[in-house]
DNA sequence: TTGTAAGCGTTATCAA
DNA sequence: TTGATAACGCTTACAA
């Protein structure tokens, strides 16, 4: 390996001159400078990452946690996240966010990362209070850490998003809407169950419990609660049903297609997130478009610039949803 | 920061005994170890890793460079890297691969990395040596990189995946069959085109380059090419069409529908790599498997163990790719 | 079984 | 404007 001792060397100044020259520092004579560039490029010499970290107590990498890169919605985010760090010169460390390992963060990351990144994931106290003491920051796109402050959320306005929807649907003549989502507390969609819930109400609508469909967010799993709902069902309790991602709104269409039931004929569907299948499904679907890419350059900036949480979350507020009409759903004829 | 000499001072050992301990050296004294252990905990000490892998020369993270994690196939595999890498305490430094910051590579991963993982990029010359120089290993996810027979790659073997494929639609009366995809060499599908080819004239049926439609990968592409081609074509000149991924035969699908082209009554359509949209599609779509999660295990299984190319090679025979048929092929009728 | 001390490749302070 | 030199936190001979 060609170290800075060498270019040194090579070039016939101390190690510190060619310090100076690599970290830009103006002092440098323009003369000396190019002959110790001129022998940096004649040997191929990069600086060592590790080394300057250990010195410097900064590492211009990121751990960014996700719970399922599967997810387009989590894959777009790590987009806008990866877009924004390499314009500006930082790397991400990408891990699944396992609960049972969460133990292991402190491990993994030590010395090795300038703060994290959340994909939804909730962090426990003695978690957030490690990073918080060693200064590094945590920021959470979509999934506010009640518990901790410090710990800066990103994630748009759902109950505008869900009034917008559910506004739509109103005037489609539905009144009776389901919602399919986890509406667990802990869960990443628990903030969008909750909102469409404050919607439903001030649009004056009701919501009866029975038409809260459990599911995890995976297309199979809501594949699976619509089909045998379908199944135990004569006749449908709602006329139109809000999914709180397009994975799982993919799986009712699916599941309705299996048991003959036509959308938005016998049932408008909508989805949460616009992923880019929602356009290509048959009947397209209706959903609201999350900005991922936007709000993954928002993390990364805010992140990098451990801004406060007020300049994030003013930041956040202009992360613009925006409702797309698709096929998916139609006139209420129940 | 609590650092390893606070440990020893701590426990009151040196700081050579707690590195023994925190690398299970056998030699220490039970009762010491405890002691260390004890202090620890106490402190909550993590050790520094950019520390360790200045001394180590180890830095158990690996770059992994990716085109487009939009791309659920490219996710797939990322997964499956990602759940072994954790499994075996390595880390992944996610990047997009840029052709024009090839060059930035040596900077960004200098001392930081024990290897690289290409997803589908073809290296050049002078990158690869560079990193052959530090030693560092580079394999390669689905795209031989010819030049540099260092470069290991791991793939299925796509002239059997096509002759079973290609087999399937010759049994359904399908002769004219075109392709979708990017055929030219440096592009990842250049291999499934070739194949394709040659599992078409094993079979004894003839290639229309007429039926060679280039679309780039993405679905939107193959939607564009398709609904143009349909629209300049008053009758088709292929029964079945085979592209390159799942996305552009959703394309594909998409095109048709559009055109009022019914699959697969007039036109078979297939993919490859069995995405899970393909079992979500209207029709859904027949397809090959491609192990993604099993390719990125055994990249980075390989990887980790530097092993040589035979090992590589033999183990990647194993990789096994399999025909799922769908509803979006049938009889042909033209 | 434990301690001392020499590095790993940097950055940064202080003199020169 | 440059050059010594002391860290940074760790591993690992080698000595004790």
């Amino acid at each position: 390996m060609v170290t800075r001792d060498d270019v040194a060397k090579h070039a016939g100044v101390s190690v510190a001159v060619v310090s100076y020259v690599i970290n830009n520092k103006a002092i440098v004579k323009e003369e000396t400078r190019q002959k110790v560039l001129r022998s940096i490029e004649a040997l191929g010499y990069n600086p060592n990452l590790a080394a300057r970290s250990l010195k410097t107590k900064r590492t211009n990498q990121y751990g960014v946690l996700f719970n399922n890169l599967g997810n387009p919605f989590e894959t777009g985010i790590s987009l806008g996240l990866e877009e924004k760090a390499r314009e500006l010169g930082q790397s991400l460390i990408f891990q699944t966010f396992l609960r049972a390992e969460e133990e292991k963060l402190k491990t993994i990351f030590m010395g090795r990362t300038d703060g994290l990144i959340l994909l939804g994931q909730s962090l426990q106290e003695t978690t957030v209070q490690y990073f918080g003491k060693l200064g590094l920051p945590v920021y959470s796109i979509t999934t506010p850490v009640h518990a901790h402050p410090s710990v800066r959320c990103i994630d748009i306005d759902w109950y505008k998003a869900m009034t917008d929807l559910l506004r739509h649907l109103k005037e489609l003549g539905h009144t009776r809407i389901a919602f399919m989502g986890n509406a667990n507390a802990e869960h990443p969609h628990h903030v969008r169950y909750l909102q469409f819930r404050r919607a439903l109400e001030a649009l004056g609508l009701s919501f009866d419990p029975a038409s809260l469909m459990q599911a995890d967010g995976r297309l199979e799993s809501a594949y699976g609660v619509m089909k045998s709902h379908l199944a135990d069902t004569s006749r449908l309790a709602f006329s139109a049903i809000v999914c709180a991602n397009d994975l799982m709104a993919i799986g009712v269409l699916s599941a309705c297609k299996d048991r003959g039931l036509a959308v938005p004929r016998d049932l408008s569907v909508a989805g949460c997130e616009n992923i880019l299948m929602a356009s290509h499904t048959t009947p397209s679907l209706t959903t609201i478009h999350y900005p991922r890419r936007e709000s993954g350059f928002l993390a990364v900036e805010c992140i990098l610039r451990r801004e406060g949480g007020d300049a994030a979350q003013e930041a956040a507020e202009h992360l613009e949803h925006k409702l797309i009409v698709r096929e998916s759903t139609g006139e209420c004829r129940a």
